[in-house]
DNA sequence: CAACAAATGCAAGTAATTTGCATTTGCTCG
DNA sequence: CGAGCAAATGCAAATTACTTGCATTTGTTG
């Protein structure tokens, strides 16, 4: 996937895992660049589950512990590199950040439980409300939840 | 808190926990009113455990298993009376709905956890985005975090 | 106040995530 | 290119938040 140019123009752009990595200061393992190919290339948030199933059917992909998913995710998440999305289920999920992926929320359908991703993100964390001035660092999680047209139909 | 008039105007105002409950179609018994009065009478979205020591530390109510807390939180969760806030540290916390307060979001302090409402919430769940159109029964979460104003001072 | 369902307490069970520790694996130098 | 060392991994066990099963107690209603 990373072809032809060495020492090309840099600025890495979408899946130059390896790169993102190194400039990350982190070891490039096998199951970290694994995982991060997994994270970029698929879609939606996952949870550390998910995507462990799909280090289990990947043929290309070794074997990777749980475990070291949970603790790959908790790097990914301290450098910048994915953000967590809380759907309130009881798990956490996780998604790419740069690559192209602006800040956004989620619909989450109660029913099926299925995310799709809103494109704009209504809140702006400097101009909300007063009692919040004074915060540093303000950054918000929001997310949506109803039921979907496909269960709305069935519910009928 | 509930003096005078027996048989009184109705419509029963905040503290009538008794009568919430009995509206509810739940039994008045001991634990449950005692925790819904916690929860109208002190601030703040509680978890379980926190909501716990409050029955551990109170000479007057007596004493109520962890477990019977999760279920009455639960019901009243189901009957509307408390909502569900997700600070994403792990533990679910749970506030009066009614009694004054209307549907708002908090700011949590990422480092000492203090959480602060907010008065407004800046979203209206009918006129967010176009994709959310064929959601029915949409709602939303949202929270805040960030740095607050003490701990900033310290940290410097 | 008898009777019955609803609510409680205790013990045990789950699910998601974390921690400890011995082993392995990248990366850096010589 | 091969040693050396810290970082990363895997496995087992622990922890945390919450749930379930079941026998006992307690409101409520006739």
């Amino acid at each position: 996937m990373a072809p032809s140019a060495p020492g090309s123009k840099h600025t890495h752009h979408d899946a130059d895992a390896p790169a993102i990595l190194r400039d990350a200061g982190l070891k490039v393992t096998k199951p970290r660049l694994a995982l991060l190919e997994i994270m970029i290339r698929d879609h939606g948030p996952f949870t550390a589950e998910e995507l462990h199933e799909r280090f289990s059917r990947s043929k290309t992909s070794g074997p990777c512990d749980l475990v070291t998913i949970y603790r790959c995710l908790s790097k990914f998440e301290h450098l910048g590199l994915i953000t967590r999305c809380d759907f309130g289920d009881g798990s956490i999920r996780y998604e790419i950040k740069s690559v192209g992926h602006a800040h956004h929320h989620h619909i989450i359908c109660q029913i099926c439980r299925k995310a799709e991703p809103l494109p704009d993100c209504p809140i702006d964390d400097r101009t909300i409300d007063l009692p919040k001035l004074g915060y540093q660092e303000v950054h918000h999680r929001l997310e949506f939840f109803g039921v979907c047209p496909a269960c709305y139909k069935q519910k009928k």
